[in-house]
DNA sequence: AGTGTAGGCCAACAACTGTTGACATGTCGT
DNA sequence: ACGACATGTCAACAGTTGTTGGCCTACACT
């Protein structure tokens, strides 16, 4: 186990920084000088920490979806309900997930970590609802579709209807639709 | 009526290559000595026709989503069906849908003209559908996070099941979700 | 035929970008 | 106290960006 370094505020306040910075203006307008300034250091420290801009990137885009275990939960017909809950309730608090939508379009490697992430994060939880069936991919991306389409129109894009319906409603609409692409027969 | 210009053709040369350009890099690494290239004129011509990135931007993003009279349609219960075929048919033969989506993620005029393509255009075919309906603008706006989210997974973040999805396959599992928000009762 | 003007090209500008290397400062073990 | 090493600062680099103004060319009208 390696030893608290005496820079790792500055990573850290570094890291910060450019979450805020990649959330607001996605990849290519989020310079290292203007990150740099929020984080209070010299440029020439980003550089030597994170080797370069994709290497910041790559850092500051680390992420946990945090995914409950739908198997346990005890009512089979609420993981819809539950699965958007727990995607407002992430993309809430966490920034990061507003970043990697933002660079995601724009950046190849933005894009990447974007797929693997809902492969590796979404994918396991979508099979292991439904043990054995060889579709579980495709459900997962039509979950995705849903959740990043409100994502992006509620957070990113700001349609105002999407902004300003009330949270119990967004999750009222929409679980029945993650209900019916986690559960329903292929149509 | 303005008699056609000579410079019609130039016009038209910068137009589609910056549509392209914009399509395939977002706003800001669509750079004007790029889609100059691509249109095989100078530079300075997109400046003295558009005025600047912002004007080439705003006249390239011109568009007529052609959204069908679903009032018309004679089998009411096919409109989810009807709305996401035409939908896929737009988004595959018309890259300023894909420029718009990139462009809009990152620049705020971007996000502006999506907002306003929305509202001008979806919006009124949604609330023809339920006369003296309140909530027409947000089942509208339920309507656009389905499909833009189904557009960014399939054509923009490329995630590999969305992408393999035949598109009867697309239509069959989107359909009854833009029926369902166009159509429910409040839930 | 001659001329005004629209169309087009070239070279340059100032600002900004990611990135680098040299140099100063502080901190720690000895 | 001294040297080694981590931490931080400064200035500069080469390239790219949007944008501008001057200049040349070819067409249209009288």
């Amino acid at each position: 186990m390696p030893t608290a370094r005496r820079s790792d505020t500055t990573r850290a306040a570094i890291l910060e920084a450019a979450r805020e910075r990649f959330a607001a203006d996605g990849y290519e307008r989020a310079t290292i000088r203007a990150i740099a300034r929020d984080a209070d250091i010299d440029p020439s420290m980003v550089m030597r920490y994170y080797g370069n801009k994709e290497g910041l990137f790559a850092a500051a885009s680390a992420i946990d979806l945090r995914l409950p275990d739908l198997t346990a939960l005890p009512d089979r017909d609420r993981v819809g309900a539950v699965l958007v809950e727990h995607f407002l309730d992430r993309w809430e608090d966490d920034e990061v997930l507003t970043a990697l939508l933002r660079v995601g379009v724009t950046n190849e490697a933005g894009a990447a970590r974007m797929r693997s992430v809902f492969a590796e994060q979404l994918g396991p939880v979508v099979r292991d609802l439904r043990p054995g069936a060889a579709d579980a991919p495709r459900r997962a991306a039509l979950v995705a579709s849903q959740i990043l389409g409100m994502a992006l129109t509620r957070y990113v894009l700001r349609l105002p209807p999407a902004v300003d319906m009330p949270r119990t409603d967004v999750i009222a609409w929409l679980a029945p639709t993650i209900q019916h692409y986690l559960t329903a027969d292929q149509p």
